[in-house]
DNA sequence: GGGGTTTCGATGACATGTCAATGAAGCTAG
DNA sequence: CTAGCTTCATTGACATGTCATCGAAACCCC
């Protein structure tokens, strides 16, 4: 096989997968959108925030959680603070930083939105999985993902 | 098990696969930038235009074959037009419309990258993959990629 | 032929993400 | 101690994508 291009079988499928990797986020995120007013990224942010029992984190461990830039979610952050789903507040342990905390609308945001975003993973993805595939997509997904940068 | 959650098997493989979702598109766009100065985008658009021998497309067909807005292949062929990628030309068969040509440019732009770009996939997903898995892959990706949206 | 509807691409307002630069604060070697 | 390096969040410039709207052209059907 010549190396420097995709047998039939890798094109087929490297195709096909790349089609998912564009419409799948694209539906869960218009259903997450039309069901909730949130984008993927603002759930993403309040259920990762809610898995703390004080519903607190500085932003740069929430950033690193998400594997997102600080930049990123400094901004991200301070749209979602003007729409009252969080807020800054001051990081007692270090005067540069700042801790993104979940507030009461925002975790009830987050519950409403929660049941009918699983739904969309099931009916748009998980539904039409056997078992099989699901464990080997995940073993596959785990391990290109750990690769280094 | 309860519907409204996603057992242990499920949530693991979600969440291994959220993370390719995002980490792999996110590599290869570097790699591709870093050889070519071409974005995933920019990619898609040429080596789309180079499939037909006369390497031109009108914008609507093309937007329709990357399953792309036409606002957004509007937007970004002028964008690539500026750059010396592409040509916008007036479509003789309907004056509303408007083909994508290739620029011999553009074609050497990309023939420059397509080998750097097929190491890229390699290096960062195929390599990783077993025969198996990947036909396994290339399977539940069609299947659900064409779900209904 | 001609009026209403649809399709086409362009455009502007806006949302979101990247990157580099900045200033404040923490850390560390000497 | 303190000077220099590092880390933190913010900011502004910019790239890219969405959405609603527009005017022109094509189509449809009477």
């Amino acid at each position: 096989m010549d190396t420097a291009w995709l047998s039939d079988d890798e094109d087929k499928a490297w195709r096909a997968f790349r089609r998912l990797l564009t419409a799948l986020p694209a539906r869960i995120g218009r259903d997450l959108a039309a069901d909730s007013r949130l984008s993927s990224a603002d759930y993403e942010v309040l259920s990762t925030l809610s898995e703390k029992p004080d519903r607190r984190r500085a932003l740069k461990d929430l950033a690193a959680k998400m594997e997102w830039s600080r930049s990123r979610l400094s901004h991200h952050a301070s749209r979602m603070e003007a729409r009252g789903l969080i807020e800054k507040e001051p990081d007692p342990q270090d005067a540069r930083g700042c801790v993104l905390r979940l507030t009461d609308n925002g975790f009830r945001v987050l519950e409403e939105a929660a049941p009918h975003h699983l739904a969309s993973v099931r009916s748009r993805f998980l539904d039409h999985l056997s078992p099989e595939e699901l464990a080997v997509l995940g073993t596959l997904s785990a391990r290109v993902a750990d690769l280094a940068d």
